[in-house]
DNA sequence: ACCACTTACTTGACTTAGTCAAGTATATCA
DNA sequence: TGATATACTTGACTAAGTCAAGTAAGTGGT
């Protein structure tokens, strides 16, 4: 018995799913009936055609197989004429395996066989349809992939369309749940972003918004209030993505901007109980200005000013 | 060669996919290895444990077994005492088959096991990448699934926390995708729903909010503009919801609040470009009052009053 | 009421896919 | 240099699944 057990319906929902996925691939593996290779084999093939210098190890350990299988299976393959394999000059007990020509003829037919059997299968589908599937199916990869960390952790990117709304939508709901602040929150997010958005200035103002893998996990807006103050607005960082670093970045980004723009100060307001968002604030040489209580968003809260001589 | 080819990109995700998921279901059958049961039993203990009235062919059909191996797996599992099988009434050829006390014994390590399997899985991440996991399995699994439409095709609910935030997104993006509005329209629907929620009077004002499947799929709002006339904005509909009729059925909801409230005339203003949901108007009774061109959100439009006389 | 056809299993005869244990050659580490 | 680990390989199995043919019961049309 653990400490921390995952709800019921979380587990059954995912023990559904399993039993759901089983079944879809036991239908695609049915197209493979006909063919002249196993599943297992196919797979195989598979492996050999897009990656070089595999050894028999490497296969065993990315399919789950059993080395034995896997050695007979390789052989009847080389026997066939399908793969070669070549000493590996490091190591003798190992041979790096590749397929020949013929084996590539021989595996052609699957690949389209198992291409078609899912193009068929999204046709199905309308293409935005195609598009959540295709990223649900991601995100369950990257969840249940072993942390395999994303080549580029996050990237900063300008403001797209689509971007706004998500930025309200979401931090409505992360306040909502952290701090159990009511929809007057949101509402205040959307009109400072509308009014963001219709009275730009690309000149003096500007935003930011930090990806990673396709979703947008972190904003700050900078905008003018006058010649010589500069005000961050807004920043967040989904809790998904914390820890990396993306929350001093914008700000250092801010910073940045508004002294290459000539800017004097810039100056933030926030609420004490953020206090991670404090810390970046502090760390960027943010000094307190004043704070005072105020009642809003169905909190009593304490508002804060900070401000960075710049 | 089909006319409407689903994206490459999008064939490899899927297969991508597969192969992952395959592997994942593989190391997750190597917890049965040590048990009495095949993945195979297991799944069908699994069906017989949660379903009542189950016959051989149901079996084969949704596990997609062969006719011949189920009949002698059952009849093992029989000699064994863990299932019974009971003649059907209406036919003869058929019987219903369930589990004896001593089957349901014999399940359940095998269904702890898989729950404990999956509950440590889970366990790895922090609670809301499970729920993101386990929304994302969803998609997947309603997406493939063969259309088993939910019970009930849609509700409507009152705003919550997020909903504002969505709708900003979702409309800001569906009216660039198919229209090529710029991000001036996503922050104008950010301003009206901003000032919307802000000086929102529950009284003569009021939103519905269409979900299905725990997705807003839909909104609308009325706002009051005089004691007389209130105004119908932002109807919307994801593509993936139409033809259910919950445009319709949304513009009801504010025809019959708008009438219970005593106002006169329910008016609302839309572009003529926005043809499906003219139709819903049209259908409704609105009356086209006037219309003129204007720039906006990067293109040229033609913007139309609509009045209801109630 | 009857015949052709379908459905719901069952049985027999197989193959294949996969497992497990033991063995060999090479590499690594102390 | 010897003990241990790794990268296969081989032998000996068995479970798992397939395919075809058969039987009994239902269905539909005339």
């Amino acid at each position: 018995m653990t400490i921390h057990q995952p709800g019921k319906e979380r587990i059954d929902a995912v023990r559904g799913f399993n039993r759901f996925y089983t079944r879809q691939i036991g239908l695609l593996d049915e197209g493979l009936l006909k063919s002249a290779f196993s599943l297992t084999e196919a797979r195989v093939l598979y492996e050999l055609a897009h990656r070089d210098g595999l050894t028999a190890t490497d296969l065993v350990r990315d399919l789950g197989l059993d080395p034995g299988y896997l050695s007979r299976l390789l052989k009847k393959f080389e026997e066939r004429g399908l793969v070669e394999r070549a000493a590996t000059e490091a190591d003798a007990r190992r041979s790096s395996i590749a397929l020949t020509p013929a084996g590539r003829v021989a595996f052609a037919p699957l690949n389209q066989g198992s291409h078609d059997q899912v193009a068929a299968l999204l046709d199905r589908l309308p293409a935005p349809e195609q598009d959540r599937l295709v990223k649900a199916m991601q995100t369950v990869q990257s969840l249940l992939g072993d942390g395999a960390e994303p080549k580029i952790p996050y990237m900063l990117r300008p403001l797209q369309v689509g971007d706004i709304g998500w930025v309200i939508h979401r931090q409505g709901l992360l306040y909502a749940q952290e701090y159990g602040w009511d929809e007057t929150y949101e509402a205040l997010v959307a009109e400072i972003l509308g009014a963001f958005v219709k009275s730009f200035d690309p000149k003096w103002e500007r935003s930011w918004f930090a990806e990673r893998e396709g979703e947008v996990v972190g904003s700050v807006f900078v905008v003018r209030q006058s010649d010589a103050v500069a005000k961050l607005r807004l920043l967040y960082v989904e809790p998904s993505a914390r820890g990396l670093g993306i929350g001093r970045r914008l700000v250092e980004e801010c910073i940045v901007f508004a002294r290459a723009k000539g800017y004097k100060r810039l100056t933030l307001w926030t609420n004490d109980v953020l206090t991670s968002a404090r810390r970046i604030y502090e760390a960027a040489g943010f000094k307190l200005a004043d704070e005072e209580r105020h009642h809003a968003f169905g909190k009593d809260l304490v508002g804060q000013n900070w401000n960075l001589e710049l």
